[in-house]
Order: structure tokens, then sequence, then C-alpha cells
DNA sequence: CTGAAAGCGCTTACAG
DNA sequence: CTGAAAGCGCTTACAG
């Protein structure tokens, strides 16, 4: 009758001749089985090769074992590294992960949402850019817990972790100004994005509390390399030049720096140079480039642990948002520069 | 009766007043439905934000939708890429994708694979590592499609899609060789990998063939950076030192490229060095890293492709051994050095 | 075109 | 400590 190959807990317990149910209490490690009985029944098992079907055990103990990832992208250093952390603490608590990305389109996501029903027994967000009012509550399973990751939302009643940005960003503006400049440039990220605008918004509050007199110099850009490029290439042609720049994300730095280079444009000797991230490229270009760490495997981690912990509480999650503090990492690329004047 | 918040097939059929099976047929699109019918069950369905429940689908259909990707490791760059060239293919035809790593521990492989049963309707296996015999045989849930991923088998009844390193290997010689190198040093991998097996079996064949009279000088390593220093600080202290360097994989070149910059060793000028595998930092570093070129994201979108045609067409997967051809990607590290002598 | 019913493979009160 | 039975939420022959 079964399918070949396909051996069901009915067929242990015809072998080891005694219920279905008691072969499921004795696999499931409960205590309410005679120990011989339980020795016979895992013997069995074994022998028959029998390994409980998923999707019937989750129908019937509402639990998947698994928690869901729904993020923008799987491609680079961040998802990458966040995914790691994740993944850390999902095999330390024995929990499968399932990954789903939607790449910037927020029907894919809502789709993604609600195909998690019956899939998770918890729910792992990213949402950087800014989303419609409710979009979540309309997407999101009823009754399954949710940890949004680097997620802004307006009077939102998630539970979040996010990078502080602010934070960061005001602290690298600081440096640049301890070191001696006066003068200094950022290149912005998109628009829509959470986390640039967070960079932005730290950017011009430090700048206006250190250095009141002077003006924001504010370059678009777009979190690539190519519009970093962009961005150098019009620093370099303007006429008064800034003195330092301080790019929102580590790959518009780079790109920011081969413009310099071509120009003959030394950092940072003509210019000094920041970027945000710390990604490994940062340590490995000449010179190497002065950033502000976040630890994104432990963004992930934190999250996870977090979620799991309601899940296996059967908790509500509590809404406060928390925060992981970046690094300043001070490398070649903003040493004070050796001046003439000054 | 239903949790609060959780809405089934019931309470759609109830709703609609029709029976689930109209329902189901309704919503899986089915053709014998009424057509005023169905209008009257998706707008019920969408109005009580129906979503139907993965594992009870899953239980009755035999279908998850989903495929399983077992790898050693979420870390870096390679399964990144990977999973990135997986994931396009998901997407586009509509698949979730659960990720296990097992970072090593065949235990934890095992257990993985066989946790597979019931959530997955194919898998995608990646073991570089050898395997005892019969590993996978004692552990893959019966019947489940697999394509095994960068993973040798002796004696294999598997499908599987594998870099062509071999090929690749000797390829990097001929290059090395056609520059004029002569003395040409192979920084070897982890000898229980088996893309550095076919990388270091491509060197010493390559060798013996354009060089009949040289001895294949080899250094350990581990494919880590630091082994790649290691090997670097050796030859720099070698008496009769190479005028070239193959390292298996390019984190060991750029290792290796350290402790020749701080030895004040040139590259091309005093030794030409290349990698394999053309990570993003292969063109970062200076000088430029020739290199190797190993389209992993196409790897994993091909693997995946062929899983699922053989998912869809509820087909056998053919066993034959598919091979990915790399691309040598010259850079400044193998310029023809300006020798003083020949 | 539609519904009643069986069944997918488990878990878990309920009785004993 | 154990088993018979209900139930998880679907899909799908089977009848009509």
């Amino acid at each position: 009758m079964a399918r070949s190959g396909t051996v069901t807990i009915k067929d242990v317990a015809r072998e080891a001749e005694v219920s279905v149910a008691t072969v499921s209490r004795a696999l499931n490690g409960h205590d309410n089985v005679a120990e011989n009985v339980r020795q016979l029944v895992l013997a069995t098992a074994q022998r028959l090769r029998y390994q409980p079907h998923a999707a019937a055990r989750s129908l019937s103990s509402r639990r998947t074992q698994t928690i869901g990832v729904v993020l923008p992208d799987l491609y680079g250093e961040f998802f990458s590294e966040l995914i790691r952390g994740i993944d850390a603490v999902a095999r330390a608590r024995r929990q499968h992960l399932l990954v789903s990305s939607y790449h910037g389109h927020p029907e894919e996501q809502g789709e993604a949402l609600r195909a998690m029903r019956g899939r998770v027994d918890g729910l792992l967000v990213l949402s950087p850019y800014a989303d419609q009012p409710g979009f979540l509550t309309d997407n999101l399973p009823a009754g399954l817990p949710v940890v949004l990751v680097n997620t802004q939302l307006p009077d939102s009643d998630y539970a979040a972790l996010s990078v502080d940005n602010y934070g960061g960003a005001t602290a690298m503006v600081e440096h640049l100004v301890g070191a001696g400049h006066r003068r200094i440039a950022f290149i912005c990220g998109p628009k829509d994005n959470f986390d640039a605008r967070e960079r932005l918004r730290g950017y011009r509050d430090a700048l206006a509390r250190l250095l009141p007199d002077t003006q924001p110099l504010e370059l678009p850009g777009d979190f690539d390399e190519a519009s970093g490029y962009e961005a150098g290439k019009r620093i370099v042609a303007s006429k008064h030049r800034p003195d330092a720049v301080f790019a929102a994300n580590d790959m518009m730095a780079l790109g920011c720096l081969y413009a310099f280079n071509e120009a003959g444009v030394r950092v940072p000797d003509d210019i000094a140079l920041a970027g945000f991230d710390d990604i490994p490229l940062a340590r490995f270009v000449h010179p190497t480039l002065t950033t502000m760490r976040v630890n994104i495997a432990e963004l992930g981690g934190r999250a996870m642990t977090r979620l799991l912990d309601a899940v296996d509480a059967n908790d509500e999650l509590a809404a406060p948002v928390q925060t992981l503090t970046t690094e300043l990492i001070v490398r070649q690329s903003s040493e004070r520069p050796r001046r003439g004047s000054g």
C-alpha cells in the first residue's frame, strides 16, 4: 500500500507490534512509554530507516521547526553575513531556515509573506524600503511571531532590531572633524532606503552641531559603486573641493576612491575618505578605508534568538525596537593629512 | 472553533456556500468549476484573507513547492553566489528554498538530509569533502530527486554538476608557461577537498606535459588566506625561488601576495602570481590578480534548473555528471615580467 | 459542474 | 503505560 521506499509510522507500529500512538510517543521522547517498549520502537524505526514526514507532523503538532527569512535579496556581503548569523543560531537551536527574496517587488514580498502560512513558526523580515502603511499587517499570516530586522515601520507594533545608523553617522562626522576636516561632503544612499536616510540624518545633525558655520555638502548616490564613482568625479571637478568625503556605504566609498585615483587626487593627503559597513574589501584597498563597522552577523543572530525565544515561550513578542551599535574603524584613508597650512 | 485569526478552507466554503472541494478546485485553477462559482470563491477567499496552509496542502498533494539546499556552510563568497544563482531560478519557477548548513559535521549533514522528508520536492547537495561510501544513499529520503553540486562520489548513480577544476588548472599552467615562466610553484588546497585535488591534478599533469624537465613544486595550504601567507613566506625564503606561483584559490593567492609585499618581492616583476575562483577582491588588490573565473551563480542556477525539470516531469534524473567550464582572467599579477635576462 | 468521503501521516486528548 | 479515535487542513478519486 505504502509507496515503495516510503516508510510511515504505521509500518513501524506494525513491525514493533504496538500502536502508532506508542510509536509517536516513543520517538518524541514522551515519558509515558515503558522503557523496553521505547527501545523496541527506536530499534525498529532505525532498522526500517523511518523518518517522520515533516508536513504531517507540522499539520498535527502545529510546529514546523522552521523559521522564515524574507529579505530583499540574497546577493552580496550584507545578506551573506546576515544569513550567517541567523544560521548559527538556527543550527544551535535545531531550526530549519526557509529563505525568500523578493528583489524589491512589493507584490512578491507580500506573496512571500502570505505563503509562509503552514511553513514556518516565525518570521524574520527585512524591508529596508519604505513600506505602504499596513503592508505587513495585510500580508503577514495571522498569529505568526515576527521580528523586523533593520526595518522601520511607522507606528509599528512589531518587535524590531535595527542598526544604529544615526549614531554611527554622527560618530563618523565627529571623527572627521576631530581629524581636522572642515569641509565634509556626504554621498547619499537611495532616498527610499531607511538605513541611508538615517545615515544622512546623522551626517546633517552632527555637522550642524560641530560645524555650525558650514553648509552640508550632499551628493546623490544609490549604494552602488558606480554612483560613488560619479560622485567622486564631481568632487574632483568641483571648484571648492571638500577636504573629506563620507560615503553612506563602503561600496560608494570605493567607487569614489577610484575616481580620486584616476584624477591623481591622493587619499588621505589631498582628501580624506570614509565609508560605512566595514565590508571585507575595506581592509584590502589602498589606502585602507576608514569606516563604521556594522556587525551584520550579530544583527541576524540576535534577531533570530529573540524570535525563537518568543516561539518557544509561545509568547507575544514585545514591540520595542532594539538597536545594534556600530564601531568606528579608523584606517589609512582618514589619517590626519600632512597639510602645509593649519 | 477555528483559532482566532486563522481562516481555513472550511470558512471559505461556508461563506461562499459551496463545498470545500469546490473551494479547493476554484483556488487551484481546475477547470471543472463554473465560472460564476469560481469568481464567488475567489472573492470570498480574498475577503476572508484566506491563505492555504502549506503543510496541509503538502500532505495531501505530495508537493511542497520547496527545494532543499544542503551545503557545508553559508559563509563567504562561494555560497553567497551559489545561493544567488539558485534563488534566481527558484523565484522564476515559484519554488521556496530550504537551506541547511552542516559545517563540516557528517552527522549533521546526515541529519539535515533525513529531515528533508516531507519538507521538499528535491534536493541540491554539496559535499565537497570526501564522503563515506553509501553516506548519501543511507541518508537521502527515498524517492527524492537529487542533484549533487561540485560533489564527487565514487560510482555514484546521482546526477551531478561540477566545476571543471582540472581543465581550469591546466589552462592556468598553460598561461603561465606561455608567459615565459619555467619554475611554477603550486599552493595546494585541503587534501580532502575534491576541488583542491582536481586543481592539483591539473597542475601536475600540465606541468608534466609542458615542462617535462621540471619538478613540481608544491606547498601545503588549506584555502585560507593565512596558509597562502605562510606559503608565500616559505617561497620568499627559498634559495631557488620560483618565477611564478599558482595558488589553488584566490584567498591563498592574496595571502601569498601579502607575504611578497612584506618581503619587498614585486609582483609580477620579480614573480608572477595567479589564483583560482575570481573572487571580487581579485580585481581590487594591487596588482590585480590573474585567476580562473568560476561562475558560481551559473553553477547554482543550472543545478537548480536541472533538478526542477526532473521534479516537474516526475522524472528520474539521469546520472551523467555535467561540467561547468572556467574562464582564464589575465590581470596584472601575471603580466609578462620585464626581465633582465631571457 | 458539484459534493460527500476518504486519505495524506502524523499528534494528542480520552479512556482504560 | 497503552490503544482507538479524532483531528490537523487540505486534495482528489468517485458518484451523480
